[in-house]
Parts: structure tokens; C-alpha cells; sequence
DNA sequence: AGTTAACAAGCG
DNA sequence: GCTTGTTAACTC
């Protein structure tokens, strides 16, 4: 009899074996339930042994497999590969890929009514207001519109009754639908925007790498407003129809999901794409991966996590705005989706697209080394130009004493808003002030135990340290000498400026954008549509408005502090202070009105502020090419962070020491550490972290398994391993 | 993950 | 000695 070797999407150290029962044929892939202890789980096939097998122990059967096509090789090929480089069990990759598992069953049904056309022999008042609601339906067209019973009784202010009533009748007609139907499907024939001829050059050589087939990247690298989005959808265009079953999908930045781009995709194809994010319902969450597995889904659009997708025939990975930092998944199975794309179109053997008008440094110096083709779009199409970046010295035009804004960006800010347009202001500073100190006795407020200062939030009235999550109400008095009013917040944060604008500007539409006031997907969109629709007059912000964002009327761009986003402990802090300046000021002016961006700063002779001056990206990659290649940072060298937690501080102390003890010798590679984690307190546990060096060759997932696999810890203590990590702090 | 066997701490 | 809480081992 013949034996299947199943993995679970449960965290065993490997797959278990069954035997296979007469009349179930079975391939590598195939999703099937078997029993784990007392209960049928579901796992995925991953080898069929001949019945030589002789392990001894007696094996229990499969108990069912399911219909959908079973998983193809590459991409389990690729599940394995994520396991590997993240240090994480094959089952946990697993189950990314399985989050709608329901979706594996078959579509549920649905009653819905239609008029027969024949009317009741009794006519009632009621039955009357059913017919209404038919007639008066909004997208009318004749009288085959199907109702959920539920829905004509609201709509027609009647009991559930009343519809019974007329089913009997004869007067409605019950009729099965479809839960959750397959999607429209595209068509790629539809007529796209003209192109101009860098577009065509770069759209003819995607479509001779879609035609030719097998693997190959490009980097689209486009300025703000040079049309990246027309050139990708002639690749998605020629890919659908190079295939009729070839899907594609097209990862973007988890709040860049709007209607906008959706509306996008319909215009071009006549089909909206099957879309995938996290803030989904189960029944559409099941839709779309019931559809991308059985490979009727062509299009998907999603966030990062669409990228573990089951997709039957996936032929091309499109990363929109592929520097964004959201691609980055932070906890659980730690992922960049950017580099993850890349090695799924490799294993799948199609074409990936980068495309971004900031390349994140690893993307450029891939495309320098030739592993990326580089299409590059550098006009915008139209009269609109790039924005004009001044430098403000803050030594010589210092703001007056107590505010944060100098002169010149006063004058700009009330300017902008006379001509009706919209600024932006950007400050990666939460609260009020980052600081709070004692006029009596000098006292630095700090969170118990700890150097970190506490900052003063005037929004929620409360002091709270950014590290640890600790957070009180402000003290009348001071903790530390008992005066009386003497507490006093230092420096800047969002709140604070925006006190200083509202001063300034008293008939302005202000509004702070911060992880604080904007919690949760829901309320960043709601906050984007509304500085999108021209709701907010002046935006300030912290690092949450980095992402992709288009406001059209957005001609003023102030950056209050360069500085503080170019020091600081983050790798990436000068890199992204740069794609944040470039990008937003770049979407200012995208209309006729020409973008300004003022960027204060103390040190306007600084390499990297004489490139932001100039406009000149490829001058600033250089300079922090440079220095990553000095300190064998990424990506010419790799790092890996390692968290561990504990109940409490003493015991990840005297776990920390012996993991680091415990750490296996390598070529090349350096353990920094155990330090407090950026985090250093997280639900009532004490997270210390490592931070592993190691030159590129190094197969750093590898030693990282391996010092992992030896340790023996208490079963208080959990470890988590991020490879590449990219916050800091 | 979810179950169970094993073990240690509280009570008469 | 027995009950109850906590922890480690095991699932093909």
C-alpha cells in the first residue's frame, strides 16, 4: 500500500506518514485531511512513497482529499525555500498559504427571489411595497433582479412573511446562486493610454520577456507621474494573453489598496481584479482564494501576504512602490514580500516587475550588479515638473524662540493655503514633546527602571515612553521635588506643531497624522481619502505618511527636522527620509502647479542634503552605497536580529547569557548583543535582542537554525529570529 | 495546536 | 494518601 508523507499546518518538526487507501490516487500537492492525535487536520501531500516503506510503526490512513487542484511544484519548492531563509517550521509557511482554508470547499449556495411575473391572486398592501422594491431597484433592468429574502423585507419595511407569503403565491421564484462566483475576467484587448515613447521602449521589452518565457526582473524605475502604472499594464495585458490560464499578480503597499486603483484595473481591462488584504471578511477572503487556487482569479491585487497565494499558474509578480517599508512583515514568519517576489517568479520561472521612482538602495544596486533589467521613465508626461527642494538653514533663519518653524516656511505654509492648495508638514516625532522636565529641579521624567524619557501627549493628556508602551497621566506635581505646575514638555512633536500652525494659521483645516490619531487600516484610508478629496488644508505627520500616497493638490512640502531622520540608530533612516522627500514632494505638483519642498536643516553642507538639494537620487544612493559597503551592511552584507522573551527581566537576563554562550562559531560573522529589544516590554514580557553580522556569502538562515536547534530553553521563554531585520530602535 | 501522562505542590 | 495545578512529551 502506498504511503503519503503529509504536512500539517501545525508546528510538528516534520511531515508524518500514512498509508494511502485503495482508490485515492494522490500527487505531491494535493490538500488532504488526516488524523493528528484525536482529530482530522488539514495538511498538503508532500511526497508519494511506494509501499516499500518499513518504518515499523503502523501507520493510520488518509481520511479525505480534497477536490481543488492540488499545489504545483514550484511553489511548494518556494514554501520550503521561506522556511529555510526564515528560520521558521515548513507548517507555519504552510499555513500563509491555507488562511482561507475554507476555500477549499465547494462555493456555498444562496437563496435569492425573482419575480415570475405572474401576480398574486390576493393583492395586499404588503405584497404591493414587495413589488415596489423590485421596480424601484437602482440598477434596473427589466425584471430578473434576485433579492435575499432578508433584504426585500428591510427594503419593503415588511415581515419575512410576507415574502413566504407570495413564494406560495406563485408571485416570486426561489433561485440558487452562487456564494462567492468567480471574478469578471479581464480583457486584454481593451484600447490602453497612448504611450510616449520611453513607455512603448520599456512596454516592448516586457512584452518580448513575457513572449520569450522563463524567469526574469526588472526594475521599473519611473520618476512620480512618469506613467509606471500604463507601462505594467501592457505586461499584464500581454501576459494574459500570451496564456489563457497565466495569472498575475500585483503586490502593493497594504493602504495604496483604495477604489482608485481598483477603478484602474477596470478601466484597462473591463474586470475589477480579485483583491487580498488584511482587512478582508472571511466569505471574500475564501472568494478570492478559492479562485486564485483553481486559477480562475487572473488578476490578483493584494499586500504582501497575497504573495502566499496558491496560485495555480502564476506567470508575473508585479511590486508597485516596491520600496515601501510595508512590505516588510515584522512578527510571526519575519518577510520582506519585495525579495520573497522575486525568488517566486524564479522558482515559477516567470517575469517579476519592480517598480518604484525610489528604488530601496538593495533594488538599485541589483539592478547595477544586472540581476534587475533597469527600464527607466525619467519625464512626466504633460507640462508638470518635479518639485523644487531649498534647503532652510537653520543657522541662519532659526524659527523664533519656542517655535519650530523657521520664517521661510511660515511665509510658505500661509501662502500655500491662500492659493488654495494643501501642505504637508513632516516631523517623525510623536506627541506633543518628546521630553518633560522640571523648571523647579531639572528632573527628566523617565520610565521607572529605565533612561528612556517619557513624552508629553497633549491629545490623550497623558506622559508614555515610545519604547516600552508605559504611559501615565501627567502629574500635577513633580514626581521627583513635589512643585507644583513646574512640569514643562522640550522639543518638538506632531502635536506641538500642529499647536504652532493653528496660531498661524487660524482658518486652516488641520489634521496630525500619526499612529496615534490614525489606529488601524480603516482610519490611515479614511485619512488619505479625506487630504485626497481636499478635506485637510495642512497635513502633519510622522513616518506613517512615507507610504504612497497621491494628493493632488498637495504643492507644499516642509520638513521640520532632516536631521533627526538622518541620524538615529536606523540603517535605513537616511534612505527612507529621502524616498519620504522625494516621493510626497514628487506628488506635489503632479497637476500644472509646480511642488516646493522646504527641508530645514542644520547641516545643509551634509553629502546626502546636497543630493536632496540637487534632485540628484542616484548621487544620494551612491553616498549611502558607500557607507553600507564600508560597514558590510545590507545588502553587502547580511544581518539577522534574534528576540527572546520572558515573564520576567532576571530570567531572559540569565537566558540571554546562555544563548550567547551558546552561540556556534562562523566565518566572518559577529553576535552584537543581548541588548533590551526595541520593544523591551511587549504584553507583560522582557524581550531582549541579538544582532548577528555576517559577510554575503554566509548562509546566515542556516547558522541561525543551527544555534537556534541546539539551545534547550524553559518553556517560559520564546525565541524569534528576523532575518534582515529592518526596524532598529 | 491540542491532548495526555508525569510531576509537584496543597490538604487532613 | 488524595486532589489540584503546572510542565513536558507526543501526535504518523
Amino acid at each position: 500500500m502506498a504511503v503519503a508523507r503529509i504536512l500539517f499546518t501545525l508546528p510538528l518538526p516534520e511531515p508524518f506518514d500514512y498509508t494511502v487507501p485503495e482508490g485515492m490516487g494522490l500527487e505531491p500537492g494535493a490538500y488532504v485531511a488526516a488524523p493528528v492525535g484525536p482529530y482530522d487536520r488539514l495538511g498538503m501531500v508532500v511526497e508519494v512513497l511506494g509501499d516499500e516503506v518499513s518504518s515499523g510503526r503502523k501507520l493510520k490512513p488518509v481520511t479525505a482529499v480534497y477536490e481543488a487542484p492540488p499545489m504545483g511544484a514550484p511553489m511548494r519548492e518556494f514554501l520550503a525555500w521561506v522556511a529555510r531563509y526564515t528560520v521558521t517550521h515548513p507548517g507555519q509557511v504552510l499555513a500563509m498559504a491555507l488562511r482561507a482554508r475554507d476555500g477549499l470547499l465547494p462555493s456555498p449556495v444562496e437563496t435569492r427571489y425573482r419575480l415570475t411575473g405572474t401576480l398574486p391572486e390576493r393583492m395586499t398592501p404588503a405584497r404591493q411595497k414587495v413589488l415596489d422594491v423590485y421596480r424601484n431597484c437602482p440598477e434596473m433592468s427589466g425584471n430578473d433582479h434576485l433579492l435575499a429574502a432578508a433584504d426585500i423585507a428591510a427594503a419593503a419595511n415588511v415581515s419575512s412573511g410576507v415574502v413566504k407569503g407570495m413564494v406560495e403565491a406563485g408571485a416570486l421564484e426561489p433561485v440558487e446562486i452562487d456564494s462567492d462566483p468567480p471574478f469578471a475576467i479581464p480583457d486584454p484587448d481593451l484600447p490602453g493610454a497612448s504611450l510616449t515613447g520611453e513607455q512603448a521602449t520599456a512596454a516592448v521589452e516586457l512584452r518580448a520577456a513575457i513572449q520569450q518565457g522563463g524567469f526574469s526582473a526588472f526594475l521599473l524605475d519611473g520618476v512620480t507621474g512618469s506613467g509606471k502604472t500604463e507601462v505594467y499594464f501592457e505586461a499584464i495585458a500581454e501576459t494574459l494573453r500570451s496564456d489563457p490560464e497565466a495569472q498575475i499578480l500585483v503586490l502593493l503597499p497594504e493602504i495604496a489598496l483604495t477604489q482608485a486603483i481598483l477603478a484602474r484595473f477596470q478601466a484597462r481591462f473591463g474586470a475589477a481584479p480579485a483583491p487580498w488584504h488584511s482587512g478582508m471578511n472571511p466569505k471574500d477572503r475564501r472568494r478570492t482564494w478559492r479562485e486564485a487556487v483553481h486559477g480562475r482569479a487572473r488578476i490578483v491585487i493584494g499586500a504582501r501576504s497575497a504573495l502566499f497565494l496558491p496560485y495555480r499558474k502564476l506567470r508575473l509578480i508585479i511590486v508597485d512602490e516596491e520600496h515601501d517599508t510595508s512590505f516588510k512583515q515584522e512578527d510571526g514568519v519575519t518577510y520582506h514580500a519585495r525579495d520573497l517576489a522575486v525568488m517566486r517568479a524564479k522558482t515559477e520561472g516567470g517575469q517579476v516587475i519592480l517598480a518604484s521612482a525610489t528604488p530601496a538602495l538593495e533594488t538599485a544596486v541589483n539592478a547595477e550588479a544586472g540581476r534587475y533589467v533597469r527600464l527607466r521613465l525619467s519625464a512626466r508626461p504633460g507640462a508638470s515638473r518635479l518639485p523644487d527642494i531649498e534647503l532652510v538653514d537653520l543657522r541662519k533663519a532659526p524659527p523664533e524662540k519656542g517655535k519650530w518653524l523657521s520664517p521661510v516656511l511660515e511665509r510658505a505654509l500661509i501662502q500655500t493655503l491662500a492659493n488654495g492648495e494643501q501642505s504637508l508638514l513632516f516631523l517623525n516625532r510623536r506627541g506633543y514633546a518628546p521630553l518633560v522636565i522640571c523648571k523647579a529641579c531639572g528632573e527628566r521624567l523617565k520610565t521607572p527602571g529605565t533612561e528612556n524619557w517619557l513624552t508629553e501627549h497633549r491629545y490623550s493628556g497623558r506622559l508614555v515612553c515610545h519604547v516600552t508602551g508605559y504611559s501615565i497621566p501627567k502629574p500635577a506635581k513633580c514626581p521627583h521635588c513635589g512643585a507644583a505646575d513646574s512640569l514643562m514638555g522640550v522639543g518638538p512633536g506632531v502635536e506641538r506643531v500642529a499647536e504652532e500652525v493653528r496660531v498661524l494659521l487660524p482658518n486652516a483645516r488641520i489634521e496630525i497624522f500619526s499612529s496615534d490619531t490614525a489606529q488601524g487600516g480603516d482610519a490611515v484610508r479614511s485619512l488619505v481619502e479625506r487630504m485626497e478629496q481636499g478635506e485637510i488644508d495642512v497635513m502633519i505627520g510622522t513616518q506613517i505618511v512615507a507610504k504612497g500616497h497621491n494628493f493632488p493638490n498637495l504643492t507644499l512640502v516642509g520638513v521640520v527636522d532632516a536631521d533627526s531622520g538622518l541620524k538615529g540608530g536606523d540603517l535605513r533612516a537616511g534612505e527612507r527620509t529621502y524616498q519620504l522627500l522625494s516621493q510626497v514632494a514628487g506628488r506635489a505638483g503632479r497637476a500644472e502647479r509646480p511642488g516646493r519642498a522646504l527641508v530645514q536643516t542644520y547641516a545643509p553642507d551634509n553629502p546626502a542634503m546636497e543630493a536632496l538639494a540637487a534632485n540628484d537620487r542616484d548621487g544620494f544612493l551612491q553616498i549611502e552605497q558607500d557607507v553600507r559597503a564600508e560597514l558590510v551592511l545590507p545588502p553587502f552584507g547580511r544581518l539577522a536580529a534574534m528576540i527572546l522573551s520572558a515573564p520576567s527581566a532576571e530570567l531572559v537576563d540569565k537566558i540571554a547569557l546562555e544563548i550567547a554562550a551558546a552561540a556556534p562559531n562562523g566565518e566572518g560573522i559577529e553576535v552584537f548583543g543581548p541588548a533590551p529589544a526595541p520593544i523591551t516590554v511587549l504584553r507583560g514580557r522582557h524581550r531582549r535582542r541579538f544582532l548577528i553580522k555576517s559577510p554575503r556569502i554566509v548562509d546566515l538562515s542556516a547558522y541561525m537554525t543551527a544555534w537556534t536547534a541546539r539551545l534547550k530553553l524553559p518553556a517560559q521563554v520564546r525565541i524569534s529570529v528576523d532575518i534582515d531585520p529592518y526596524s532598529f530602535l
